[in-house]
DNA sequence: ATATTATATGTAAGGGCTTACATTTTTGGG
DNA sequence: CCCAAAAATGTAAGCCCTTACATATAATAT
């Protein structure tokens, strides 16, 4: 079974429809799965095909009108344990649906993602699911007006008008931080995320909500910027740990900054978690490799992967189904980062 | 500037062409910068399709015998950092080089990956990558029967007849071993890889290479498989430390085993390095994560990434290139999970 | 058995592009 | 200023498929 005649040309429908001695038509029905074909036509045709070996070509049924079966996914790159996360996700659901992956990497498309997208638009692509933490609500009309089937992950679509996937960011700071306090911490750092992100922006509230109901004061100095990157969780540590009544506990948005914060901690030569317990967000595979083991916020994003491929698919089969938003619950994962905090 | 005229149907060559007061295929001409266009002529089509906003059909233009500009990557997963990093070296220089890139995961393509690749040959993709550890040679056959462009990365093709990138595994091995003994070992354990792959074989050899060129004895009680897989690396450690005479240091096969090892160690109430050191391969994100940070071998991962693709861009380009393949040095990182063995 | 439907199959027209070949325009030498 | 050769442009035939529409065949009713 070679994988085309290397020979000639590669095996068309009309070869099949010939060995089948039947028209390209009902070649074309067959392997659509269209009706009206009787059912010893139909397997006279699928025996051709195999002896021949014959693939459909995608671009020319796409081309034709047919469906390419092929799914855009934009993400900003392969650097981050989070995407690759959801990604994972997309990809299992995909499989499942029968479904081809393109990825795009935003670095890719460049500044002008603009224009990546009426590429997608225009062509192979039935759908595509965006996983782009910063688009620019021009972008988001462009799609919109276009009309070609997207939904977001994980971000909030500022137009309101496609389907979503999101978690509970609030609910889930807002448990760290009372886990945190339960334990008995009072000082508690926060390391924000990238603070244009409704993601960041859910977090923070959710932590200084649950500060409030608790009746701790909300001191400023605790509180300091992060961009969900390592190295930013290092530096906003250290500077944490610089003030004169440093926290006993750091909430970091996300593991990778939490990361960055065990590195820090240690390396001022304190105890994790011992002196300053820490506490992530995100539950990527990493965070159970860390040592200590990192607590943190599940967020389920390979789920998020699911059931954003799902919402697409839905939107793609019909696309006048209203959009909807999927919320997913976040989760606390106790691990061995913290711990009560020192008496005094 | 909207993605495409939502209004009527997409904006084609005609449209353009129309636009421009030109024939279509003057317009194709230009848009693949073929020769013979007028200066002055190629201004006015590029003007109108700015203006329309013509954005070329990919695969009206493959299908009509142009190039589809996509390559294909087939890989088994991305539950490994190992893959990760290739895939981002791969998308970096398919970036560059202005190509998409289909992901393909091997699960998806289930056990019937030659069916997979008949659909790729046939359809979309000029050429395609594999980053499949073990592929069988009736697969390798096929797609060299095929004629189709391909190339390996980090794979040995028993067949001979592709471009091929890897790394020096051996040499690797053998300077990871060599540091140990410089360190003072002289009971190291070994966790293999999958034995079955080259990559494995060649560390393993290297390994032992080192041991003969040190007059170690080889002991076979310290050498256990492991599957690349980080609870084999656990369960391997396990194994190793219950012996009578456990070894001072552990050299496992890849990063994954070796934070696996680490788990185990620790479980043990053994500290690293001081009572056992342990060192990992491949030099992956998170081998500066762990803690200690592992001393490692560095694998140039996303570099092969990139070579790959320009190989298979070559080979794309001209297809009478003869394959070639290259091999990349890798390099000892030393970082904190290694030091002498404690006196006896 | 015949007329009437329902069902199965075939025909042909694109879909947007590339490219060999035909045609027109330009250029430069005489 | 004319003519041949070179350069630019246009024409038309596919690439492989899908899908209305037309046609042929089978099933049902009379």
């Amino acid at each position: 079974m070679s994988i085309q005649r290397n020979s000639g040309h590669p095996i068309t429908i009309y070869d099949v429809a010939h060995e089948a001695g039947v028209s390209d038509a009902t070649v074309s029905r067959v392997f659509n799965n269209k009706p009206g074909v009787r059912e010893a036509t139909r397997t006279k045709v699928l025996n051709a095909a195999q002896k021949l070996g014959y693939v459909v070509n995608m671009q020319a049924r796409s081309l034709a009108g047919g469906k390419s079966n092929v799914v855009g996914l934009l993400i900003p790159g392969l650097d981050n344990g989070y995407v690759i996360e959801i990604v994972r996700g997309v990809d299992q659901e995909l499989a499942r649906s029968g479904c081809e992956l393109m990825v795009y990497t935003t670095h890719r498309a460049g500044n002008d993602s603009a224009n990546y997208l009426r590429y997608v638009a225009n062509g192979l692509t039935e759908g595509i699911l965006l996983v782009v933490p910063l688009l620019s609500s021009e972008f988001l009309q462009n799609l919109e007006n276009s009309g070609y089937p997207y939904v977001l992950i994980d971000a909030v679509n500022t137009l309101g008008h496609s389907s979503s996937v999101n978690a509970t960011n609030w609910q889930g700071a807002y448990k760290a931080a009372e886990y945190l306090i339960g334990l008995g911490h009072r000082r508690i750092g926060f390391i924000t995320g990238i603070m244009q992100l409704s993601s960041a922006i859910d977090r923070y509230d959710g932590f200084i909500a649950a500060l409030k109901d608790h009746q701790i004061p909300i001191d400023d100095a605790l509180i300091v910027r992060g961009d969900f990157q390592q190295q930013s969780g290092y530096d906003a540590t250290r500077q944490l740990l610089a003030l004169s009544s440093p926290p006993t506990a750091i909430f970091a948005s996300n593991d990778m900054m939490a990361v960055g914060a065990m590195d820090a901690v240690r390396e001022v030569g304190l105890d994790i978690p011992a002196d300053v317990s820490i506490i992530g967000f995100d539950n990527i595979p990493q965070a159970m490799n860390t040592y200590p083991k990192l607590t943190t916020i599940h967020q389920p994003l390979e789920e998020m992967g699911r059931v954003g491929v799902k919402l697409l698919l839905e939107q793609i089969e019909n696309p006048d189904t209203p959009p909807k938003t999927i919320t997913l619950a976040t989760q606390l994962v106790i691990r061995d980062s913290c711990q009560p905090p020192k008496r005094e």
